[in-house]
DNA sequence: GTGAAAGCGCTAACAC
DNA sequence: GTGTTAGCGCTTTCAC
């Protein structure tokens, strides 16, 4: 590989010239600049970014961790992440936990001893893990999920209002009867979308069964384990079950379909975060968009403002507003 | 952030002990070991990956070009390399080019900047980018796709034996009257299996109808438009309809549905390659698993080999064998 | 405007 | 065994 030594001495100019020409921090006389360029070709440089980056201090990289690759939700995010990416000229380092919670740690490491500029983590709700993170000392954005009290850069979504979105259009599609599906409370996205629900039929003056309100997991099996919960100890079936997400939605689906149960003509079933699975799910179903593609394409330009700006900058908190989307499992 | 040069004046030895120590790549006494194992304690210190690469020449990253991370069948591939990679100390640069195609050339100019020790290319299957990857001296390997008389570095699954499988099962159920929905033949996977289908149909002693044989894309869009394009010229419809891939089938499927037509009790429909979409498809699908996460796993475990290797290695190429998958799609 | 030289943080000879 | 030193390829003062 052709370093800039050689350039310098086939264009038979100094080092700073060919510096100066390659980032174009300087005035170079056209003859110069000429002779340069023609070496560069010559020789078919390529400048070495592992060099510049011990030199400046900036790797143009930024990790990204995600606990799951698997799952649905994330290659939209990570395709808005990498395409901003793309266009500043950064590259992304993919980290995927695999849902082992542990690899985090070594992952904080790894990117503490390449150097990123910045790191971007999804569904990090751990005080813990936050405080792992802050330990770093890297410029960082969270994605979606957030611990307690944390009041830093974060790009998210309107939780609350999924869940309004979603009662709303249950009610108008004439149900009344609403059961909830929920998730792991200790997840703020759980607390908020189940707070939501509530406050939502209270203010369509509907009554919510406790006994038809489950907590659980953001997983199939946990609204699949739920419908048997349900199924088990209510004598009248709700007429329509709201689900904390999609992947609990489609358990939910599954479980009534096992049962002998319709959807939606016996019972409506409503998503909630539009995974790509759900338009060609068993039942195509309707959930509540996040734009998931902008939060990722959000929390890199957020990133990268942060890294091109050398002072602490003001936490930035961005609540993107959801989007209601029918198919067909709400019926009509 | 601490350098070896604080824990060398910290611990009072010199730089070379520590790196020893660090490194451990020569015999340090255990006296000295404490004194720099505490100084690296007390500064938390990490080591600099961008210099140490710039001293090795050797980055421990790979990058991972892909088309479409929104594609389901990416996600399994990238955590099978992930995987590997995070056992061996290696990050993973992804880059994908949102199916613009141009974007590959970039990707590689990067690449070849960040020093990265080698790269994984999935789908692949044009001369001209083999060219282009050929010209940037980097070690790779193929995934899945490969161009014209390739005969180096490369992962894939057994195609013919895709297709065998599919016709034996739908075979097996007892159709005769086969069609076949094709993809770009341009591509090696595409010919592969077709090839395959023909040459199984006749094995079997079953005819195949030129009518009922269609090119197109691996696309959800071209099965679809290609059944239309069936039910308008085709009197008599076919038993079953074997897929050149899931996505394919998918669009066979809602054509299928579209037109009244039921699936698998009017017209059966075998997938190829088991996206993870299929299970929970609106029909499930019946398919052909490609283990694509052992197709990732065993290609970054394949370049890791290389790179390890310094010389030039004999070139490899993995075939997989592919299995069935029963579901529902192909009745009974 | 151009060039010489120092140094980013690390590794690896090579002395001692 | 331990320390000194010369770079890896680049950027960036600072003279001229």
């Amino acid at each position: 590989m052709a370093t800039m030594k050689d350039i310098s001495k086939k264009a038979n100019v100094s080092l700073s010239t060919v510096s100066a020409v390659i980032n174009q921090s300087a005035y170079v006389s056209p003859e110069l600049t000429k002779r340069v360029m023609q070496a560069i070709e010559e020789l078919n440089y390529r400048p070495n970014a592992v060099a510049r980056s011990l030199k400046k201090k900036s790797t143009n990289t930024v990790g990204v961790i995600v606990t799951d690759i698997l799952n649905p939700f994330y290659p939209p995010m990570i395709k808005g992440i990498e395409d901003v990416s793309f266009n500043h000229n950064f590259n992304v380092i993919l980290c995927n936990t695999s849902n082992e919670h542990k690899r985090i740690r070594t992952y904080l490491e790894l990117m503490l001893e390449k150097q990123v500029d910045g790191i971007l983590l999804a569904n990090i709700a751990k005080a813990e893990d936050l405080i792992e993170i802050e330990k770093t000392g890297l410029k960082y954005v969270l994605i979606n999920r957030k611990p307690p009290f944390y009041d830093k850069h974060f790009v998210g979504v309107n939780n609350p209002l999924t869940s309004e979105l979603a009662v709303n259009h249950l009610v108008t599609q004439g149900y009344k009867r609403i059961a909830y599906f929920g998730g792991n409370l200790e997840i703020n996205t759980a607390r908020e979308r189940k707070d939501g629900f509530i406050s939502c039929m209270a203010h369509h003056g509907l009554d919510v069964d406790p006994m038809l309100v489950f907590d659980g997991e953001y997983s199939l099996e946990s609204g699949y384990a739920n419908v048997k919960k349900m199924l088990a100890q209510v004598k009248k079936l709700p007429e329509a079950i709201c689900a904390v997400s999609d992947i609990v939605a489609f358990g939910v689906i599954k479980g009534l379909r096992d049962a002998g149960i319709r959807v939606p003509e016996d019972i409506a079933v409503m998503g909630n975060d539009n995974s790509s699975f759900s338009e060609n799910f068993l039942v195509p179903l309707s959930s509540i968009d996040h734009s998931t593609y902008d939060m990722g394409k959000l929390s890199m330009e957020l990133l990268l403002e942060m890294i091109k700006e050398k002072n602490e900058m003001r936490a930035r908190q961005i609540i993107l507003t959801p989007s209601l989307v029918v198919r067909e499992s709400c019926g009509k």
